[in-house]
DNA sequence: TTGAAAGCGCTACCAC
DNA sequence: GTGGTAGCGCTTTCAA
């Protein structure tokens, strides 16, 4: 069943069934309903794989993230899956990994496939030196960062200002009476180095407002149960008085190792996913403002396809969501507005 | 850059040089060699639509699933993806709800897309009465369910025995003393039917051995959120001492709701994920080996690709996991054997 | 082993 | 408004 059966059936040529297959401009609305008819009888679709051939697309949508098993993407890779869909568009999906030429290679293969764009989800995407990949890869299509911040030609960016989050969060934790910070973060990512500079950032800004913190950045490669044990021994040697763990999992991992040691320290975490509602105490999170970002993402790359200007880089602002691990005494920023 | 500049270039036609990308059988080596590095200068690759034209394949699987974000699904469709990725398959992404007719859409959709397979992901993606859909699916394409179940020609069915699972569970529950046991759930899926109905063996057979104890169901649709409302105005009016989820987030949001209570009450949840972990105490729960059911799935659809005799339907063992908030006094199955 | 040529099913341009 | 037809870039059959 092909387009030349529907036009036999129809008693017309193939350019017209074409025709009205494809919006049915110029033709006569009898000829339209006659076409029609005989192609919901038939059951009839046209052939993607020679519709992709003849426009030179499938509507198809490449999504990249270094893992969906992670709670935080897979949220976001939903929420973009959802959008693309409504706008029509398939989305096929690929998991990098964190090692760099993976992800190079992964891109590739992508716009061998011929897809309308990509979107690199997650900071982890992004390279914190040579980002030539993606540059070479806008040339071609467009390509849209969530959550990551490479300028150049047809690329479009969105994240949040995660350093700013951070950088509140010390604050609000010194003017509480912490004295002594620790960060713990499992792998330095574009947007962990963001958080790390929000962090040394805020201690700085407490020495200059006469409340000093100390404070140290802790590393732990590794999943929950890593995190869990190595942060145990950490706190053991160097107990803190409160810390900031880079995303919810690393911050429940924290939080049940303090726990083992009967230390109560105020926690923060990032992300503001399940997890940290799911913790006891429940966790206050720093929410990156998943959906705005996606949402605008998706927004963005469509009036890129409609040919509008869009802004090559959206910022948007964190959130913090206040639950039992640490309860703010003072707001940063509203401080300074008495 | 197409295959007739490749031609050009090595000095040959261009179905010698098709022959050349696809395994160069009857190919004289030298020719080969000429055409290998013609097409590596050249930097060329074939069009995907036109050799999906062709091939009328384009190496595209869809993986439907009614919600990436849910931890659980997000880490299966990791899994499936890394799998199919190995084999050549890239994957196509779609989030379908949990209503019956979007998934009958989406489904159908799929098809049309002219994917090589369909891998329908959880339980979800069943319908307890009329699975029509699926079976005209398999008339086209293999049909794969991923903890689920219908029989039919083109369909791999991969499921675990969560209700034997259960069963275990409620028996190793009353074995430890429980004489007033809840099960909580929020959607009745496929999955959660067959928990459900070993919920009820397990009851009966505590009662034939002699140690009785009542249960009850109580379904609360909704997210975490709800969960844990709704089941701390349950849980006052109906104290239990045993309490099993059909899933851990639904355990976790069930646990917060006996700690606002005061109640602490032995508590399982089911699939082992980072939530049963992530909470405190830490939730015992039944692994339904989703790495087993993902890695057999795969298996099996490579098979049938390669025209093995693939089995319809593989039933994988559930496994306890044994944490803080349950610790099993006596083990279901083990008993028996003494 | 190689080449010529006929599809694959559709889109879009150019006539009428 | 409609039809004829030349592509789109590849695979594959049939001859040579």
């Amino acid at each position: 069943m092909n387009i030349y059966d529907i036009a036999q059936k129809s008693g017309v040529s193939i350019a017209t069934v074409s025709r009205v297959i494809n919006g049915g401009r110029s033709v006569s609305p009898k000829t339209q309903e006659t076409v029609l008819r005989v192609i919901q009888e038939a059951g009839y679709t046209p052939n993607a794989f020679a519709r992709g051939l003849g426009l030179n697309t499938m509507r198809q949508i490449g999504l990249l993230v270094s893992d969906v098993a992670d709670t935080y993407y897979a949220n976001e890779v939903a929420m973009l899956e959802k959008a693309l869909r409504k706008a029509g568009f398939d989305v096929l999906l690929r998991c990098t990994g964190t090692e760099t030429d993976k992800k190079k290679e992964t891109l590739a293969q992508m716009l061998k496939r011929h897809v309308d764009a990509v979107i690199l989800v997650g900071s982890s995407m992004q390279e914190q030196d040579d980002n030539s990949h993606i540059l070479e890869a806008a040339e071609q299509i467009p390509v849209i960062l969530v959550n990551g911040c490479v300028k150049g030609k047809n690329i479009i960016c969105v994240r949040c200002d995660e350093m700013e989050g951070v950088r509140c969060c010390v604050r609000d934790m010194c003017s509480s009476g912490c004295r002594s910070l620790l960060f713990f973060y499992h792998t330095l990512s574009f947007s962990c180095r963001q958080k790390l500079k929000g962090f040394q950032l805020g201690l700085k800004e407490c020495q200059e407002k006469g409340t000093p913190a100390k404070g140290s950045d802790v590393c732990i490669p590794g999943g929950f149960d890593e995190i869990m044990a190595s942060a145990e021994n950490y706190l053991r040697e160097h107990p803190a008085d409160g810390i900031i763990g880079a995303d919810d999992m690393t911050a429940v991992a924290v939080q049940k190792a303090t726990q083992k040691l009967g230390q109560m320290v105020p926690l923060v975490g990032i992300n503001n996913s399940i997890l940290s509602k799911a913790a006891t105490p429940a966790i206050s999170s720093i929410d990156n403002m998943a959906e705005t970002m996606c949402t605008t993402a998706i927004k963005n790359l469509l009036d890129l396809f409609d040919g509008k200007r869009v802004p090559e880089d959206t910022v948007v602002s964190p959130e913090f969501i206040e639950r039992e691990s640490f309860v703010r005494k003072s707001v940063c920023g509203q401080e300074e507005l008495q």
